[in-house]
DNA sequence: TTCAAAACATGACAAAAGTCATGTTTAAGC
DNA sequence: GCTTAAACATGACTTTTGTCATGTTTTGAA
């Protein structure tokens, strides 16, 4: 299932300077380095799983990740997406908990694993790791309380729009400058949404039709910016 | 409007031993104590406002909190509620951002304010601090990311039966063993929920004909226990 | 390349929840 | 302890959103 490949060198990796590892010593750097290793996941992959035992964190070396939560009738919201340079399962790690999400490759993807000790090894070494992580926590949790308040007051045309503000921000456009970055289907736009796939359809075909994006199977282009912006009636 | 009292003393708060600080040695413990200053807020006032810059982080020693956000149309949503031993502010602090909530007074609280430049200096100093910090902040976040997946995928029956839950676990019974020892209004605790005032009325209404409880102008008593948490259909 | 399964699309309908209106009760301040 | 505004309650209605059914298109595996 998972391939290992030839691992990338932390010192070079190309997701450095995006990481929260990005102000680590050399000397801590080296333990990363030696300890990880890359694995390789092939579109649809789990990385891991809601209710698992957490040995490590994953660091995204290349790839695109969706996190998601699966709910009590088997549901699945997403929480989060992840490209290049972001950690995966800090934050059960460092609860010390099981995993609360699922993490599944939304594209082939390269992944690096950091076992536990050499995590926790390096964070009592690095008080900077600490901030870093802590701030990471705390921009998490602030975006996390703006999307309860919208998911309780906003209708579904608002944050669709905003979903697609959203993912065009974590994965940005291809070389047309417009086309969204990530082939998603309408299912998971409808679980970032949090709605029924159906709604997420046809709200997708209004916004088609009032020429503010344009739909190609999956590809979906944002052809007006500021009226999708306005659609999406953003707080402050 | 804020008034100043004889300040309580951290090594003997009664606070201590339920706060984010226990763990905190002697030296640091006295630093805190002698740059705090304790204020005395009347139910309804704000002790802080979302929006405004943070100048350190508040600790309560007493009564209770609501932290809400308003959203683009003004209407609020209650993101958390806060007793004693709780901190407030940290997350806005330990990113560098303004406040995303506002903090108000469920009643008449006591609560002590610890200045941003001992907090950062007593985090530098205490590795388990910030251990500390991060393992609340990663609840917090679990909690959040469970929030909003309910918010998608639940009814409102069943969201509201769990903030009654969620009001037990916070702030517990009254001496009787079953009264909600907080007296929120119909309209706080559709701002937890998520809804209408008056879908929340209506709701409870309901709970209380089915008779899982009792209804006597603010004061809710759960009568039983076990059909509010089958009403809630909680996730695992 | 073909073909079956999955994904997409759309209409019709049902259910859930919000809004508005109105009357009653409660509680806070004088 | 009045008085009056706010909170609570409830009915009627509308709007939004979800569900089910059905047909079409796309896609991935043999």
């Amino acid at each position: 299932m998972v391939t290992k490949h030839e691992d990338p060198d932390c010192q070079h990796c190309n997701s450095r300077y995006r990481s929260v590892f990005c102000d680590l010593h050399d000397a801590q750097l080296h333990d990363v380095n030696l300890s990880k290793h890359c694995n390789h996941y092939k579109k649809g992959q789990i990385i891991f799983h809601q209710g698992m035992r957490p040995a490590g964190i994953f660091c995204m070396n290349s790839g695109k990740v969706k996190l998601s939560k699966t709910g009590g009738e088997g549901k699945e919201q997403i929480v989060r997406l992840a490209r290049l340079g972001d950690i995966l399962g800090y934050r059960s790690l460092l609860s010390n908990e099981n995993y609360s999400l699922t993490a599944y490759a939304l594209e082939d993807a390269s992944i690096c694993f950091i076992p536990k000790s050499t995590f926790f090894t390096v964070l009592a070494q690095d008080a900077n790791l600490s901030m870093q992580l802590m701030k990471l926590l705390s921009t998490d949790l602030k975006h996390a309380e703006e999307k309860i308040t919208e998911m309780a007051q906003k209708p579904v045309r608002e944050r669709l729009a905003e979903a697609l503000l959203f993912i065009k921000e974590t994965y940005g456009f291809t070389e047309d400058g417009q086309t969204l970055n990530v082939a998603l289907s309408r299912e998971d736009i409808a679980n970032v949404v949090g709605t029924a796939t159906e709604t997420a359809i046809r709200l997708l075909s209004e916004l088609k039709q009032d020429g503010i994006i344009n739909l190609t199977g999956r590809k979906i282009a944002i052809i007006d910016n500021q009226r999708l912006i306005n659609t999406a009636n953003l707080i402050d």
